[in-house]
DNA sequence: TAAAAACATACTAATTTAGTATGAATTGTC
DNA sequence: GACAATTCATACTAAATTAGTATGTTTTTA
């Protein structure tokens, strides 16, 4: 039930996108440095943001990546999303039927309230809720 | 964010516990074969959920295990937060203060409001609630 | 006294997470 | 056109966590 540093990443990476009023590319070295995260580990996880049209990349010289959509659009959920591949607590909601249970669980039911409230929380917040505070 | 196998086995074997009303102790080898749980691993988890209050032990032959408290007083969140540890979805909110940011993190509040999201979920609904299904 | 159980602790195997390494393709600048 | 700074792609490795085994000791009932 942790949040990954992949995550974690992910997210900070996106806040710093959406805090530049520029609109101009930001390269991945220099939001490396601003949070703190291991240069090659972020490329990957922009590649990964990108796949998902949650950034844009800009190749070259002078390039670097640019927020897909406004700050306002971007739900947290999208970005745990694209950075986990899934928001399923427990293996079972995504169809896992090795699972002694998977048609008969007495869990099931809970399960899946659990899993939908979570997503509820992560859907209602955008980076730009966290860019005003939270 | 995961639910490991060890809180998915600790819920279901406390539902087992739960769901007898005889009173009288269930072993743990019983419990293993009901709910398909590989039994050394599930001794290890009954270890812990004694030492937290949540089932009493009862040794010698006849023995097993019985609830601590009556079904309906004993919350998910209890069981999960004995198997797991804590309940923190992010190491920063139990104190780590090894992050860069720890003093001055623009997703504290966010993670607080996560964090708090998901536990009063998991501090509403009891076993008791599991067995008339959720 | 034998069997069935909890209780204790150390070890190992499998999986996931986190991160590196290597290099190709793209684009602006001198 | 060369060079530098960048994205883009993919394979590899190391660390940590999770899941499970192994080897006992202790307790209690029949």
């Amino acid at each position: 039930m942790q949040i990954s540093k992949k995550c974690e990443y992910a997210l900070r990476a996106m806040y710093e996108l959406a805090k530049d009023k520029t609109n101009t590319p930001i390269s991945v070295s220099k939001i490396a440095e601003r949070q703190c995260i291991p240069y090659k580990f972020l490329e990957q996880i922009f590649s990964i943001l990108r796949k998902h049209n949650l950034v844009k990349g800009v190749s070259g010289k002078n390039g670097g990546y640019i927020l897909y959509s406004p700050a306002n659009q971007i739900t947290i959920a999208e970005i745990l999303k694209a950075a986990e591949g899934n928001l399923n607590i427990i293996s079972c909601l995504q169809g896992d039927e090795t699972c002694q249970f998977f048609h008969n669980c007495d869990f099931k039911n809970f399960w899946t309230k659990f899993n939908a409230h979570i997503i509820e929380f992560l859907n209602f917040f955008t980076l730009e809720d966290i860019i005003k505070g939270v």
